[in-house]
DNA sequence: CATTATACTGTATATATATTCAGTACAATT
DNA sequence: AATTGTACTGAATATATATACAGTATAATG
């Protein structure tokens, strides 16, 4: 992120209070009225260069389509924290694409911080208190040990089960449901990633 | 706030994902393209209903002028909500000699609006994801329906279960566990008291 | 000294967008 | 039986809006 202007600070702003008052961003006019330009270039400049700096994302063609871009790596630093939901095969977890929505929430809500939410699919731990829909508090680490509720990636697909290392090579995924079976990681022939841990959980009924 | 509709609610949910993803709302063209309508009058119609009820409001003639309408928890405005665990006999639910602790959390961060956290002890409600030490948001009202999981008073003790009214004399507790028997109340011989019900839950592992 | 970035005014225009009008259909009230 | 609300399609249109183009001026940079 490049140094900023004063000018450019100030239509930066006039565009969050503008999102904070209206719901919506401003267009080019509503910012020429509230900073005094008397041409809508004078935004227009203004917010390429906010662009190209890094600051805001403009959606081309579209009326209002200014957004603040919230750097420090992605979401985490703020309260808004994103909900992921059924993960596209081979994309990164935290791809904007698998990002259903965000969760405002305080960022010492569970006792240790956490990067994003989980939406649960299946019953595969439902002994585990964990239902279908839930949202399970992710921390992003491979720090990981016996007993730990992991999110493990196998072949693309995501899952969420008890991590129990049994030997140098052999690790197990232990679901919390008789119908379901353990998953059996050779890690000499299977890839298999820690993608992070369970530090809590949240349901909205 | 008047009742909404199921299409009026799926345009609304569309509005405010649309929103978390673009950081600006939608126009009637793209609400139509994401809920499959062939008329931009679909969504404008929609978007009447929705402001006639309170739910939105519509800055006229403004593009993307739309802006979701958070009654109260204005999104984001935080408060303190007193958790729940041993409740004293005879003593009301919300003494203070019962608060544990008290969490921060955002107003609007159950789909409802709730007023404590309790602490749940036993696993009587283990099967529909409810483990010892949970906490679940509850929402203190009287206006509860068969099937929803509710806090009841019997004899000065407290119990989280399903509701289930039998009859008019008649209302069954049950638990989620086979282990737990479903608690008869005969409203005319025993007292019930409903606390509330639960509107959420939250783990912290 | 040429180049580039900032910081503007002013005009023009294609098109993105809200919004109205004309219909159809169904269900719930009154 | 008439009215109202919901739930749409389809077309038409005024205007809101982004955006390009033509200038002017100043400061910084290599």
């Amino acid at each position: 992120m490049k140094e900023i202007t004063s000018q450019q600070q100030r239509v930066l702003d006039c565009i969050q209070i503008y999102i904070n008052k209206t719901g919506f961003p401003p267009t080019r006019a509503n910012i020429c009225k509230e900073l005094g330009f008397k041409s809508p270039n004078s935004a227009e400049t203004h917010l390429r260069a906010l662009e190209k700096k890094g600051f805001i994302a403009i959606e081309s063609g579209a009326s209002r389509g200014i957004s603040i871009i919230n750097d420090e790596n992605s979401y985490g630093s703020k309260d808004n924290y994103p909900v992921i939901g059924l993960v596209a095969a081979g994309s990164p977890t935290l791809a904007e694409e698998n990002i259903e929505r965000t969760i405002n929430c305080p960022k010492s809500f569970f006792e240790s911080k956490f990067d994003y939410f989980l939406k649960v699919k299946g019953l595969s731990m439902k002994d585990a208190g964990i239902m279908e829909d839930d949202l399970i508090a992710v921390k992003k680490t491979t720090d990981v040990r016996n007993g730990d509720i992991v999110i493990a990636r196998i072949d693309d697909e995501v899952t969420v089960k008890f991590f129990n290392r049994k030997s140098a090579k052999l690790v197990e995924l232990e679901p919390a449901n008789e119908d379901f079976e353990t998953i059996k990681v050779n890690l000499e022939r299977d890839e298999l990633s820690i993608e992070g841990k369970s530090i809590g959980l949240l349901r909205r009924n």
